[in-house]
This record gives structure tokens, C-alpha cells and sequence, in this order.
DNA sequence: TGAACATATGAACAGATAATCATATATAAT
DNA sequence: ATTATATATGATTATCTGTTCATATGTTCA
């Protein structure tokens, strides 16, 4: 989706002033798919809500698949990619295995994110 | 997929204390929703791009197409959904329509978005 | 050891999403 | 009026994503 520039439009305007001072302080394209990719964890309501539930304390899969009326299974899923990023870890105690966000860096992108919404009204 | 609780894990350790208090200190669930709709318009390294570049100055369609390299077509799409979401807004000047961050609000997600991947090492 | 439980995970499926393609609309210029 | 240009948009398509289903793994207890 990047190297197929089939059909950039012909007839364009360019004001390559702008283009090339847009361009000059652009930041690291590689940058901005980090940026998208971080977001991106954040933009499932199912995540969302897990991360959310964490801020009180840990939990075990169970409690958090009951308390968010989701399938255990779901739930797994989702702390999977939730661990692969780095946002929670968890620990074994028997047969159960608790989970807890990583640090508290997410409390405050959480917050942030709700003052943004509550703000845009 | 929220009615659906067909396979609910029968077998489960519950504790109910530590649920019953996270649900009591659970945000609104709506509130959740709209959360996850805020980060998912970040998620997208198109949108993000489109914004960030519009971060220096307003820009023509065109322009942003050739700047990322991308389709006229693809980016007007994307211009409408950012639009919808009050992230941009537009003005006409002739046949030129130009696109500019809707506030600086916006300025400020990225940044905190970007300090907190590059905190992440 | 075997039964019960808690979690993890691969495969399949369904819904969402973003790009493309074709075309429509809007404006300007001749 | 006709043509060229700039943008918008509906339809289609390909891909991605999240859930479910079935089952595997790991742990405890009898």
C-alpha cells in the first residue's frame, strides 16, 4: 500500500513550497506507524475495557471475562496482544493466572484520552 | 457481540469481592466505547500522517496526496472521515480545497502519543 | 493416576476497514 | 458551451481484526 502509486492524480496543483517545507519537518515515517500502531491498541473496546478494569488491581481471566460479560476465551485473546505490547504482565498462582498493567504510563494515556473526549463538547 | 454470552466459562474461580469492586469503580461503559472510537481514528498510519503533516500549515488535497505518496482518491476518503470527526476542517478557494487541523488540540495528542513510544525504549 | 479446573491457542468465520476504480460534482478558463 | 482541473464519492475488493469453537496445556486435588 505504499510502492503502488498507480494512480496519483496527473493534473496537480502543488504548491512545492509547502510540499517541501511540509516535507522537511515531517517527521520519521517509520515514526508515524509507531504512532498508528499504539494507537491502534487502544482502539478495541474489548482492550479498552481490560486496561480499564486493571487500574484497580490485578485480576485473574475469569473475574475480567465475567466482570466485562465476554467469553474466557475472547478475553485470552485479547491479553495476549495486551501482553505481546507490553501493556500488562502477569503472574502464575496455581491454577490461576493473574494479570496487572505493566506500569502506570497507561493509567495516563487512558486519562488523557477521557479529559480529550469529555473536552470536545 | 456484547448479548452474546453463549460460552461463558462455567467453571470459574470468581472472586467476588475484587469484581464487585471494580465494577463499582468501572467508568460508564459508553464512555468506554467512545474512548476506543477516539484512539481508533489515530490508529490508521494514513490518518496520522494527514494530520501530522497538517500540523505546519493547511494543505490542498493534491498536495498531501503527492507528499504521501499516495492517491487522490485514498486521501479524500480519509480527508472525510477526519472531517466527520472534527479533526479537520476545510475551506474552498476556487477549485482548490485546502484542509487544516480543526485545533491545536490535535498537536497535542500526537506529541503525547509520540513522547510515549519513544519512552518505551 | 485421573478428574476437575483455569488458561492458552490454532483454525475458521464474520464484520470492519482502507484502497482502488470508475465516475460524479464543482469551479475556472478558453 | 466546452474543456480542463480539483475534489468527492459510491461500489467493489482485499486485507485485517476480533470472536467463536474446539482443543491443548498446565495445575491441583482426590
Amino acid at each position: 500500500m505504499e510502492d503502488k502509486n498507480t494512480d496519483i492524480c496527473e493534473y496537480m496543483c502543488i504548491h512545492e513550497d509547502i510540499v517541501a517545507h511540509a516535507k522537511s519537518t515531517m517527521p520519521d515515517e517509520e515514526q508515524l506507524y509507531d504512532l498508528a500502531d499504539f494507537f491502534k491498541i487502544f482502539s478495541d473496546s474489548t482492550r479498552i475495557k481490560i486496561l480499564s478494569v486493571l487500574q484497580c488491581e490485578e485480576m485473574c481471566v475469569c473475574d475480567i471475562a465475567q466482570l466485562l460479560n465476554a467469553s474466557q476465551s475472547a478475553i485470552s485473546h485479547q491479553l495476549r496482544i495486551l501482553k505481546q505490547m507490553k501493556l500488562v504482565k502477569n503472574r502464575r498462582d496455581g491454577k490461576t493466572v493473574f494479570y496487572s498493567l505493566a506500569d502506570d504510563h497507561i493509567h495516563t494515556i487512558l486519562k488523557q484520552g477521557l479529559e480529550h473526549i469529555n473536552e470536545k463538547n
